[in-house]
Order: structure tokens, then C-alpha cells, then sequence
DNA sequence: CCACTCTTCTCATAGGATGGAAAAGCTCTC
DNA sequence: GAGAGCTTTTCCATCCTATGAGAAGAGTGG
């Protein structure tokens, strides 16, 4: 019976049960499907202890499973609950359209929505299916120097404007990092009803994108994309105001859900 | 100042902090995917005043996000978490060919994984996009009327198959209900190596299934689903093989997570 | 066989979660 | 426009539950 003495534990630095819980699951991402116990300790910055428990918590959830190897790994509940979210039924909305504004150009084709301060990409969809797409759904991309990006930088509230465009971050050498001729951009992307990237953001490769509208106003951007090589990106433009249209007009009936940023901007 | 007397607050009932925010996630499922704080109080059966700081929380962390009307969604970073889980995984690489096996069937196809006591869709393709497909994914199909059902609980560990086997639920005149028949079905099976089901699950609509066996063993159930009224189901079995050998062979890289269920049988 | 890392479990403490109640909105009806 | 009925938000005293060091167990491999 060595347990002799117990020194007083130190105790609740300050975050809540719940957020600590929440920080496990924030630890997992596209290069990490699956931690070990101390691995997600780590990452998320608590005790091993404490992460065990609440690791088991979320296993008792269903929001985590385990691995025959003990590591941990996303559950499919919350693929299911994924299914309930916003994304799920514009991109079940877009799909048919997407396939048809893939076929009348023959490029790769976006559908982003706004999410925080970059683009969330909802699908992609390229020509030939086994060609590696680089940025699958579910990817970020930068609202300065994406086509798509441009598009819902240019409807979004002012302040988040004024937010992305007090640092632009380089990607290329083409990226555009001035405020001021952003801010110019964005005046001619309003008015035009469509935005151009030309290897702002990843070499050799240029885009289109115009916003699409539900009723609740513009709820995604849809881009096309295409190696500089490729021809004239003209003929591009009435497909995709065609397939931005169509996707609009099928949302008519869906939830107008635009979700708000975080309720609680105290603190 | 009225607030004279403050009785002492009958507390914590015995969840922990983590489970109840949780159980409001749980809240939320393909009827309701939007609710109002007192809903989610109502349904996750926790104090309002509770509720509404969980909610904050998970808000906070963007598991869940407001609407404009004020009420709670399913946010996109689940979805986004959710392309992590194994059945995305899975999915992607059988698309193509769920895709294939639809033309060569002409009728609707089904991928499905065990979870819990039940089949979990992963994809459902039709002939026609448009055709309003009752179940969509992340619908859960019985073990034991269902061909996909059937041939997951055939190679389902045997504690599984005594508990589906004690008490089938009746959803047809023509639903197996005698655990003993069910039993024999099993056996023949997993000799067989198919599943069908003639109207047990729904009326006028029969299916046939075959295991997509990837490099850990049976990792999901691909079926076909026609109405009765279509020719012969003979001939669906050739390219139903095909197509589940074809997702087999393609898992070969893919992470062989077989989920294991629940990781703490205590309490 | 020992050294090492990772996982599981225990338990005394105190710090945070709890929920009744009040207040602030919000939508109708009369 | 007062009032009823609803939902959302804030407050705060109590006390229950989360906490995390440590020890033991379980692998791993040199």
C-alpha cells in the first residue's frame, strides 16, 4: 500500500469541462484522422488523465470510435450529424448543376461558402474523377486571391472586409496584397457580378466565380478552374452564370439558414 | 431589489458536464435540423438556463451555429469534422463504383456499414438524380429484413447476432420474425456469400446484397434495390460482384479502422 | 531482463457547473 | 396599448463533479 501521501492537485486552470471535450475533437483534421491517447493530449493541451476520461466520454457518444489499435478516430455520428448541416443540402441542391458546368467547360469546378474569415469549400468537381484533386471538400481557401474567395469578400458585412484585407498573405508572386487595390476589386466585382483570380493563388492556374443567390441573398460563390494553358476563360462565363442561376433557383424552397458568426461576441 | 431569497438549488442530478452537452447534439436528427433553445432543453431533457449556456459552448466551438431567427443548426465545421470519419472514406472510394453498377443494373444501388444494432447508409445512387430517394444517407436500415442488413449480421460477431435475433421487429406481412429462420439465413449466407430480401422491410420492393471484404475483412454491405415489378434479380448478382469485389480491392490502401463499438463495457 | 512509452485507474480537493428565479424581449389577441 | 403567454438571457449561492498527480498495468524493443 504505497499510497502514502497526496499532495493537493493543481487543479482547473480555467476552461470549461465542455471546452476541454471540444478541444479533443479539435485536434483532428485531414492529416490527423486518428490520435493515440497522449498524441490528443497533447494537441489539445491537457493532462493525459483528464483526456482519457473525457476521450472515453465522447467514445460513450458515439462522436469518437476507437481503432483496433486503441488509437482514436472521428465516428460516424458525427458524419451523420455532418449530413444536418448547412453544406449538406446546398451541395445536394448544386451536385446535378455542378455536373452540368463541368461538362459545358470541361474545367474543375468550386462550390465555396463563407465561413469564418476564408472560404469553406463545399464540392469539387473535375473532369476525370481519379485525377487527384488537391483541395477536397472541406478544404479552406483564402478569400484575398481565390476567384470563389473574391466573390463572398465582396458581399460580406464590412467588417470582415476590412478584417481579411488589413494583412493579405502571400501565396505567389502574383498574389495581390495592396488594401487599396483589393478594395477595388472587390467595388468591380460587386457591380460586375464576377471575380477572376490569375495565379494569385497557386501558380499556372486561373479562375472564374460568380456568386449564387438564394432567397435569402448571395449563400455560396461557384468558381471554375483552369490551367493558364487552357483556352479563353470568356466561354466560361455564360455556363456559369447559367449553373450559379440554376443552383440559386433550386434553393428556393430550401432552409434560409445563413448562420451567423458565434452569438456571443462578450468576453 | 426583489431578489430577497435564494433557496439552495437542487443541483446536478448525476450526468456529467461533457454527456449533457452532448445529449444536445443528439437532439438534432434528419426531422429536426434546426431548434430553439427551449426544444433543445426540452428534448435533451436539461434545465433551460443549462441548455443555454451548453449551447453557448458549442457554439463557441462551432459545433453548432444560430440562425437568424435565432435558433440552433447543425454548424459546418461537423460537417467538415465529419469527412474525416471512416464512412467518407469509404464512400469516396466506391463512388465510381456504385456508379457503374447502376448502369449496369438500372436500379438503385446501396452501400451500407455496420453501426450499432443497425446498417448505417453510407451512399444510395439511383438511376434518375431526381427520383425522391426515401432514405438517404445516414439513414439506419435493420439488421434483419434488409439484404445489406443481412449480410452484415451474418458476419457480425455472434454476441450481435443473439441480440438482433431475441426480438426482429415486424415492418411487413412478409417480415422474418422467427429467430430460428432468420438463423438459418444467416448460415446460408455466409456460404452463399449473398442476401436478399423480398418485401420484408417494404412492401413491393426486393433487394439483393453482396459483403465488400477490404483488407481487414467485411468492411460494408453493397445491395441492389428494385421493385418487384423489374425482371429478374439473377441478373444483378454478376455485376453486384463485380462492383464489391472492384470497392474491395480499392480499400486495399485506404486505413483498414474498423471501429470497434463501445470502448468501456463497465457500468 | 530492464528501460521506455503508452494506457488505465484511483482519489482528495476546490473550483466550476448547476438551475430556480427574475428580467428582458417578442408575438399575439382583444 | 395593455395584458397574457411564450422564449431567451442573466444572475448567483450552493454543492456536486471535474480535476490531475501518481501508481499500477500493458506493451515494445534493445
Amino acid at each position: 500500500m504505497p499510497r502514502d501521501h497526496r499532495p493537493p492537485v493543481r487543479t482547473a486552470p480555467g476552461r470549461s469541462a465542455t471546452s476541454r471535450a471540444l478541444s479533443l475533437l479539435d485536434a483532428f483534421d485531414a492529416g490527423h484522422p486518428a490520435l493515440t491517447l497522449s498524441q490528443l493530449a497533447r494537441r489539445a493541451g491537457i493532462p493525459v488523465a483528464t483526456a482519457h476520461r473525457l476521450l472515453g466520454e465522447l467514445c460513450a457518444a458515439r462522436l469518437l470510435a476507437r481503432r483496433r489499435d486503441g488509437s482514436y478516430e472521428i465516428g460516424a455520428r458525427v458524419w451523420q450529424l455532418g449530413l444536418l448541416a448547412p453544406p449538406t443540402s446546398l451541395r445536394e441542391a448544386a451536385l446535378p448543376h455542378l455536373q452540368d458546368l463541368v461538362v459545358a467547360t470541361g474545367h474543375t469546378v468550386h462550390l465555396a461558402v463563407l465561413e469564418g474569415r476564408s472560404a469553406l469549400v463545399v464540392e469539387r468537381l473535375a473532369r476525370s474523377r481519379s485525377q487527384p484533386t488537391r483541395h477536397s471538400p472541406g478544404a479552406h481557401l483564402p478569400l484575398h486571391c481565390t476567384a470563389v474567395g473574391k466573390v463572398l469578400l465582396a458581399h460580406a458585412p464590412p467588417e470582415l472586409q476590412v478584417e481579411v484585407l488589413r494583412a493579405p498573405a502571400r501565396y505567389t508572386p502574383w498574389t495581390v496584397t495592396d488594401p487599396d487595390a483589393l478594395r477595388r476589386q472587390l467595388a468591380t466585382i460587386t457591380a460586375a457580378g464576377s471575380a477572376r483570380s490569375t495565379q494569385e493563388h497557386r501558380p499556372g492556374v486561373w479562375s472564374v466565380a460568380m456568386p449564387v443567390t438564394g432567397p435569402a441573398g448571395i449563400v455560396a460563390a461557384l468558381g471554375v478552374l483552369a490551367p493558364l494553358t487552357a483556352p479563353r476563360l470568356a466561354s466560361a462565363l455564360s455556363p456559369l452564370a447559367a449553373a450559379a442561376g440554376a443552383i440559386g433557383a433550386s434553393l428556393a424552397d430550401v432552409d434560409l439558414g445563413e448562420a451567423t458568426e458565434a452569438p456571443l461576441p462578450p468576453e
